[in-house]
DNA sequence: TGGGTCACG
DNA sequence: ACGTACGTGACCCAG
């Protein structure tokens, strides 16, 4: 039998919307309703494996029930920008997916389905209608099953009502349901009903009577007193209410139900129109057989000697080469070339062409030809196989991706046709899968598209990307800052930094012992073992259990953070148990054992990654392993600092800029005060506390440093009353005169983060001061929390991304004067505001002048830039 | 896979 | 009333 899906789509939306997270792509554009839909009407459609498919809209988003009726206080709220941008978007896509839309001037969704509904099961189907709106049971029938969401312990679940389940729900029919409504009104639909009535009296009148017009018959009868007293006074209130929540189930529609068939929504249309919008996860439901792109692109591949010889001879000749080191599991398979769109050479490393002899050719292909240029969209790959002279003649698409916007959590050939070109390629991962190039399937049809996209697109949107870099005054960034750095990375990954493995063993053997000791410790003092480790068990065993005070909650159970535990270690033994069990954990696991799994070869060096477009504000990461967090803070954690060992005859120089933030803010704010306070030279927490409190810089004591200090931190943050109430444990009404009295100081302090927000609120991104750009969607959200978070953003992005753009400078700085100057010293590791090098003995001096000299000049700003240098045998001792 | 926690700046 | 300090990455648990 044929099956009928009839969908409320505003109501789906709308449901959708509030029930997802935000969930915005790379445009700012909001999508978590479109993706709630799409899900819940994918799941429906499994359900009911409907044959004839169709979405009703209201035309008029958002309406009202009732026109007529807008004077009345409705609850309901306009529709936030971040959802009704949805609205033609999810049109669009179903359009795009072949399904019917249904509108009809003058008629509301509710109507339309009504009487589609009444047309199917008049044509002998079986009608589903799927909504979020409970209005809809009075259109349940024998053959009309309303179909509602409902969230269910964090699933949805889609409940099913036939009329008899309506009946048996409301204790009246479906039919009787719009009396029952007209009597109890509903503020939501701005259907007033008659005061003093609600469900429970509408229900028993109902049943009772079966109609509003029956019951006015017998009004004398109705209980209770009141109730009856308001139905009949407000009766006429009562039957233009019916009528107002009466469905329409004759509206003209001209739809004939065959144009209805579904067929399928994977079409290759909406399959561009989902990946556009960024929704990935929906892309798995598409069959990609036979997806096609506009542009050709195709590879020819190159195994013989000879012919590769006078290839390489004919590309020399060429003044900008495209060009991907593939790498696979640290092995060279071969390198992609393109000199015309479309169109790629592949040299793979097998048989008589070595991977040496690849890299000789290039080297000289690039470093004797000064006209030829290089493409490609992972530089620091290239380095990896090929050394090319930093000589400013490389373009990096990934990395000018990244600039023009940081937001990204990928920088693919793919992202960038989509976001750049506007054409939709396959991804890596669509191609291949989970396996990875290699000789044997090389020239397969997956391989050979894969190789054809990452070495064609870089060549194809290199021009467009300098063109958007340009008109954003990003060229002088990306040419002196970004594109350097690859280099400094790319150097500092290759020479790693040492570790010694068996101290590193000695570290973890004795924080085992540790760790178990304090775990049979907790176990005694709880009174049974458990899994310490586990948030939840360890909640239940101290707020449940041993009925601690002070239980939080988080959105799983308690929250047993380090701020709760603290308040309760010195009166509970076991919470400091806890605390310390957390610590030498957290070192063992993290520190002691997951970096010995990175100690490889005979060198003992671990080799980690340095990503340079990954932070939205222009700081470089680490990963694999993060070597950007290593304890400092407590001396247990940061012994082990002591593992990290120069090579023979090599010392550790470590130099680190004091205060950068502040001082990038003194600079930027331009206020007198703060740059007076930093020219002073002093510990500057406690010249804020002087100035701040008004007091001599030798009466302020430590606890006016402190709240100084937390202020400062927070001004950086971009300010709340409520964090730094959260910070310091006082009131919020006390932190906040914290923070007047704060900008009573620093006047010009406030005057620039107001008008950073201001700026950013205006033109929807902030701008370092080197002109790095970052976009901050939430800004426009209309959800205070998403708002407040833009705010802070646009206040500190400007001084965390200056200082990120200034130690980049140094960086560079630093690295090219070492080699200028023919030290063998490295760089080795980049902290944000510091910089280690494994330094020659005899090059200690040298090394420790570079450093200074370079960071300091790395920007002229309006306080002197401070630098603190040292050098120790380990990293510990260098610090 | 997402949340909680915690290491760093 | 809302209910958070900014930027990261790794580990563990639970489902």
């Amino acid at each position: 039998m044929d099956k009928l899906l009839l969908v409320d789509g505003h109501s789906i939306l709308n449901r959708a919307f509030y029930g997802l997270p935000d969930l915005t792509n790379s445009k700012g554009q909001h999508t978590n309703a479109v993706l709630g839909f799409i899900n819940m009407i994918l799941k429906v459609i499994e359900d009911e494996q409907p044959t004839h498919l169709a979405v009703a809209f209201d035309l008029h988003a958002p309406t009202f029930r009732h026109e007529m009726f807008k004077e009345y206080k409705g609850t309901r709220k306009g529709m936030p920008e971040e959802l009704r941008s949805q609205v033609p978007i999810m049109k669009e896509l179903l359009e795009l997916m072949g399904v019917t839309i249904l509108t009809l001037e003058g008629f509301e969704a509710d109507d339309i389905i009504g009487t589609m509904s009444v047309k199917g099961e008049n044509a002998g189907m079986d009608v589903a209608v799927l909504s979020g709106d409970r209005d809809l049971l009075q259109l349940a029938t024998k053959h009309v099953r309303i179909r509602l969401p409902k969230t269910k312990g964090g699933k949805t679940i889609v409940e099913q009502y036939f009329d008899d389940d309506v009946t048996k729900l409301y204790g009246v029919t479906p039919k009787e349901f719009i009396d029952m409504k007209g009597l109890m009104g509903d503020t939501s639909d701005n259907i007033p009903g008659v005061p003093g009535i609600g469900e429970k009296t509408a229900g028993k009148i109902i049943a009772q009577y079966h109609s509003i017009e029956e019951a006015y018959v017998h009004a004398d009868e109705i209980k209770p007193k009141k109730a009856m007293e308001n139905f009949k006074e407000f009766y006429d209130q009562a039957v233009m209410s019916k009528e107002l929540a009466t469905i329409k189930l004759d509206v003209p529609l001209d739809v004939d139900l065959e144009s209805l068939r579904y067929t399928t929504l994977f079409t290759n249309e909406a399959y561009d129109y989902i990946k556009a919008l960024e929704l990935k996860s929906l892309l798995k439901y598409f069959d990609d057989s036979d997806r096609k792109v506009s542009v050709e692109f195709s590879v020819e591949y190159i195994s013989d000697l000879g012919e590769a010889e006078s290839f390489f001879v004919n590309l020399s000749n060429s003044k900008e080469i495209g060009i991907h080191a593939f790498i696979e599991e640290n092995e060279l398979i071969g390198i992609g070339f393109t000199t015309e769109i479309g169109k790629a050479t592949f040299i793979p490393c097998a048989l008589f062409i070595t991977a040496d002899m690849i890299k000789e050719r290039v080297s000289a292909l690039y470093n004797d030809n000064e006209n030829v240029r290089f493409v490609t969209n992972d530089l620091k790959t290239l380095l990896k196989v090929v050394p090319i002279k930093n000589e400013g003649r490389v373009m990096d698409t990934s990395i000018a991706a990244y600039l023009l916007n940081p937001l990204k959590d990928s920088y693919g050939y793919d992202d960038i046709a989509r976001d750049h070109l506007g054409l939709t390629v396959p991804e890596k991962k669509e191609l291949l899968g989970k396996s990875v190039l290699n000789v044997m399937t090389i020239e397969d049809k997956a391989s050979s598209q894969y190789i054809a996209y990452e070495t064609c697109i870089p060549f194809i949107v290199k021009d467009r990307l300098i063109e958007e870099l340009s008109s954003y005054e990003m060229l002088d960034l990306y040419n002196n800052i970004e594109l350097p750095t690859v280099y400094v990375l790319n150097s500092m990954e290759v020479i790693g930094i040492h570790a010694d493995k068996n101290a590193l063993m000695d570290y973890s053997e004795m924080l085992g012992k540790n760790e178990k000791e304090l775990q049979s410790k907790i176990y005694d003092e709880a009174g049974r073992e458990f899994n310490i480790n586990s948030p939840k068990q360890l909640g239940e065993v101290l707020f449940d259990e041993l009925k601690l005070p002070g239980a939080k909650k988080t959105k799983t159970g308690y929250s047993t953070n380090v701020d709760v535990l603290n308040k309760l270690k010195n009166d509970y033994p076991i919470v400091a148990d806890v605390l310390d069990y957390r610590q030498v954990s957290k070192l063992k696991s993290t520190y002691a054992d997951g970096l010995s799994v990175f100690i490889k070869g005979d060198d003992e060096r671990i080799h980690g990654t340095f990503n340079q477009t990954i932070t939205a504000t222009g700081r470089i990461s680490s990963t694999e392993p993060n070597l950007q967090n290593i304890p400092m803070r407590t001396e247990l954690g940061r012994s082990i600092r002591k593992v990290f060992i120069p090579k023979d005859g090599y010392v550790f120089a470590d130099a680190d800029y004091s205060q950068i933030e502040l001082r990038v803010l003194a600079h930027m704010s331009g206020d007198e005060n703060l740059i007076a306070a930093f020219k002073a030279d002093e510990d500057i927490h406690a010249m804020t506390a002087s100035q701040v409190f008004g007091v001599p810089l030798d009466k302020v004591d430590s606890l006016m440093r402190r709240n100084a200090k937390a202020v400062n931190f927070g001004i950086v943050y971009g300010i709340s009353a409520f964090g730094l109430a959260e910070d310091l444990n006082i009131s919020r009404k006390e932190a906040s005169d914290y923070i007047d009295s704060y900008f009573a100081t620093y006047p010009d302090v406030k005057r620039f983060i107001d008008e950073s927000v201001e700026h950013a609120k205006k033109t929807g991104m902030t701008k370092t001061m080197f002109g790095r750009i970052r976009q901050i969607p939430e800004l426009s959200s209309s959800n205070f929390m998403q708002r407040s978070f833009g705010e802070r953003v646009a206040m500190n992005s400007p001084i965390q991304g200056t200082a990120a753009d200034i130690i980049k400078i140094a960086m560079i700085r630093v690295y090219e004067r070492l080699r200028a100057e023919h030290c063998e010293s490295e760089l080795v590791l980049q902290i944000h505001d510091e910089l280690l090098i494994e330094t020659k003995e005899d090059e200690v001096d040298i090394v420790k002048k570079i450093l200074v000299e370079e960071m300091m000049q790395a920007a002229e700003l309006k306080v002197p830039l401070s630098v603190e240098a040292s050098v120790g045998s380990t990293w510990y001792e260098a610090k």
